[in-house]
Order: structure tokens, then sequence, then C-alpha cells
DNA sequence: AACTGCGGTTACCGCTAGTAACAAATACGT
DNA sequence: ACGTATTTGTTACTAGCGGTAACCGCAGTT
């Protein structure tokens, strides 16, 4: 069997994944998420069915990759989330650790964000990249782990890991295409929402408002009436 | 000039694109986002280049169902949100109506989700969907417009309508796939999240805990101890 | 009758993911 | 030392995608 020798050409063979990781990473850092197999085996300086041979698919060598950054960002996150400190300082502290990381590097942060895509079939469900779910995850485990929720804790806990890991998603996405603040402050509004703000702000005074007719929230089109349900579509509900 | 012809036939060019639009939607409720140029112009029982000529490009077609769809959605949460009936209440049958409607129709909800995935111009930002981005800023102006939040109001409420509708996406996204309750119990805990029940809940007892030792909310891998920022990456922050 | 505009088609381009088939080199058993 | 099998790499290909150019035929106008 030669297992000494078997042994050997596993690590090169492992070597050799560590650096086609690498090229890709390059690659797609570079372009984006949708750069070509064709460039990143260029990059690698081989070509295609190498790759293929190393990683089966395209899904899959993207899969290997986004596995590692997100290794990499889950362990600043836990980092962030077991620090000594009060826990809204944790909660605060761990907004603001994935924001710095996705501004650092939105190319990483927008690749992590899209690498599915491919699969043709129509699973429906299971459309959020694995990031978000691995995170949401996570930080439902550490909820449950750290809360008293009373009974049914379990649930409550996942739901509130991904609520609030979709809630740091998407206004750190929004922010990062407008950047209408700096940093400091978005974290401190989704702490502020998150503390129950929400719940305790005042009404605004209005104007006598015994039907809506004026000035709304309304931006644009479709105003017509009251089409709650079963207005423009839903034939099978 | 022959206006009344002109005009006849542009009406009949809009029917005609009423009627393209509903063939692509059936595809695409069929065979979710990935639908072909081709399949959709086969439903519609004519051939691409026609598409294009109405479409401009597969990104227009997009966009165009994407519009309806967004605009029949948006109509259905405004009327939740504007119900004559206390907050909390109006935050849950809004939170209520969106999951409903995932819940109805995944192949759309799916296909609202994904479809710019084109463009291949590395334009950091811009990632979500149009979907999300629209209810957020949505939102955001409900929020600015009825809530007394004091200097800064603006910024807040927008960074509220993101970070909640972001909030409602992933819980939502990740119920659907899983279906770990039913859907009111999800609504009462995403609710419950957003009044604050996140900063009152008690901790947890544990057993002493000078330095983290044992069990955590860990799950594989990656235990290498304190790399919070400089660790696996980040080279150019 | 000739012309013009529009709906529609076929046939193509360049690109992609993915693969089959072949070439060289290296380590192996005998 | 020699054949042999395995790994590493290549070239050249398929099938299908988005997108487009060029052409066909039929309405109405003059």
């Amino acid at each position: 069997m030669e297992t000494r020798q078997r042994a050997a050409q596993r690590d090169a063979a492992q070597n050799r994944r560590q650096e086609l990781l690498e090229a890709a990473d390059r690659v797609v850092l570079r372009d984006g998420p949708s750069a070509s197999m064709n460039a990143i085996a260029a990059e690698a300086g081989i070509t295609k069915p190498i790759l293929y041979r190393h990683f089966g698919d395209k899904s899959g060598l993207y899969r290997a990759l986004a596995e590692r950054h997100t290794d990499a960002l889950l362990a600043a996150l836990r980092a962030a989330l077991d620090a000594p400190s009060d826990r809204r300082e944790r909660l605060a502290s761990t907004i603001d650790t994935y924001l710095a990381r996705i501004e650092a590097r939105p190319q990483v942060y927008r690749f992590l964000m899209h690498p599915a895509e491919s699969e043709q079939g129509f699973d429906s469900g299971r459309h959020t990249a694995p990031l978000l779910r691995r995170l949401g995850e996570e930080l439902g485990k550490f909820v449950q782990d750290r809360l008293e929720l009373g009974p049914g804790s379990e649930q409550r806990a996942r739901v509130w890991g991904h609520g609030i890991v979709g809630m740091m998603h998407a206004a750190g996405d929004w922010w990062l295409g407008e950047r209408p603040c700096p940093r400091e402050q978005l974290v401190a509004h989704l702490v502020d929402l998150l503390w129950g703000t929400l719940a305790t702000a005042e009404d605004r005074p209005r104007a006598g408002r015994t039907d809506r007719a004026e000035a709304g929230p309304v931006e644009s089109g479709a105003e017509s009436g009251q089409n709650e349900q079963s207005g423009t579509e839903l034939p099978r509900a």
C-alpha cells in the first residue's frame, strides 16, 4: 500500500489546493464574484480541468473559498461576542466588528453574499447566502446559551439569531452603498433599535386624521386605494 | 403624423408587453430565477429577439417583472402598516403580511431576491435585491413620518427601516426553509425582539467562568484562540 | 404598383461551465 | 533495467447561455 507515499501525495494535494484557493481568492478580489473559471485557472498558472479535478465544480470551489472567509469572520465575531464587558457593549462591538470587516473588504463581502446562484432546481428555501445562515445559527446558539428566555427558548433564540444577523446585514449593505453616516453612528442606531427604543418612542403629533388622505409615506405609483390582500395577485393563497 | 394610429400602436405595444410579462411570470414561477430568455420566449409563443426589442435586456425584463411584484407586496404592506390599531399590533400585522406573502408564493419571493447577478462591473455596494432596498426606504420614511426620534431622526429612521426589513427578511428566509414553527410564533418572536426583550432578558446562570474554557457556543473548527482582527486575513485594512 | 415601417424569424457571435481524450513524467513491482 | 500504472497537465471539444445582425413578409400610405 505504501502508506507513507500515499500520505505524502495527500499532503501535496492539500498544499496544491491551498495554492489554488489563494489564486482564486486573488481573482475574486479583483474581478468580483463573476470571476470565470478560466480566469482563476490562468491566475494559478494552470488550465481549467485541474481546477475541476480539485473542486469538482464551480460551486465547489466557491464553497471552499467562502468557507475560509466565513471561518475568519466568525472567529472575529466570536471574540467580540465573548468579551468580558457589558451586554449592550458586546452587542455594539460585535456589530461594529462585522461592519468594519465588510467595510475593509467589500469585494470579499460581496462574494460571500452571492456564491450560490447556480443550482437550477427550484428548491424553494435556501436562498440566503450560507454565510448569513451560519451566522444566524451561531448567534442563535449563543443567545440560547447565555440568556434566560423561558419556555420555548430554543426557538426564540434561533429566531432572534437570524433576525439580528439579517438586520445587521441589511443595514450594513445599505450603509456600504450610500455611506450616509460614520460607522459608529450606524452601530449606535442599530443597538438602540435592538434595545427597544422602537417601543418607547413617542408618536409624532399629526394633523387631524380621520382617514388617510394627505401626505403619507407613499412615494410612487400604486395609490389605488385599499388593495390589501387580494389586489394585484396571489391567485392561490 | 397620424397620431391616432400612433396611439393605437402604442396601446398594442403596451398590451403585448403585458402579455409577455405574464408569460415570463409563468416561466419564472415554474423554473425559478434561472429561467432562460429562450424558455420565456417559447412560453410566450415567440422568439428571443422580440423579447429583446421590448425589454432591451434580460435585466430589463427582470426589472419590469420585479417591479410588478414589488408594487403588489408594497401595497399590502402599506395597508397593514397603516391600520388604525396599536403600534405593536401594526408591527406584528405587517411582519405577518410579509411572511404570509412569501409563504404563499416562494418562487416569486425567490425570484425577487435574486434578479441582479448580471452586471459584471464590481461596483461594491448595491448587492441586496432592489426589493429589500425599496422596502427599507419605505419603512424608513414611514418611521420618520410617524415617530418622534429627536435630532438626527432622519438617519435613525432610515437605519431602522433597513434594519427591520433585513431582520424580517433573514428570519423569514430561514423560517421558509426549515419551517421550525408556525407563522404566528415567528411573528411573535420578532416583535418581542424589536420590543426590547433582548435588553431586559435575564442572564442565564453559568458555572464558574473566569475564562472561557468549557462548552461554548462554538460549533466547528477554528478554535485557534484569540485571532480577533489581524488573524487569518485582512491584509489591507 | 412601389415604398415604408413593423412583427417575426433564422442564423450567427462570443462567452461560459464542464468534459473527453490524449501526452508526459514520475514512482512502482518484478 | 523494463514495463506499468498513476498522477499532472494539456488541447480541443460540447452544450447552452445572453445578445445581435440580417433577412422575410405583411399591413397601410401615396
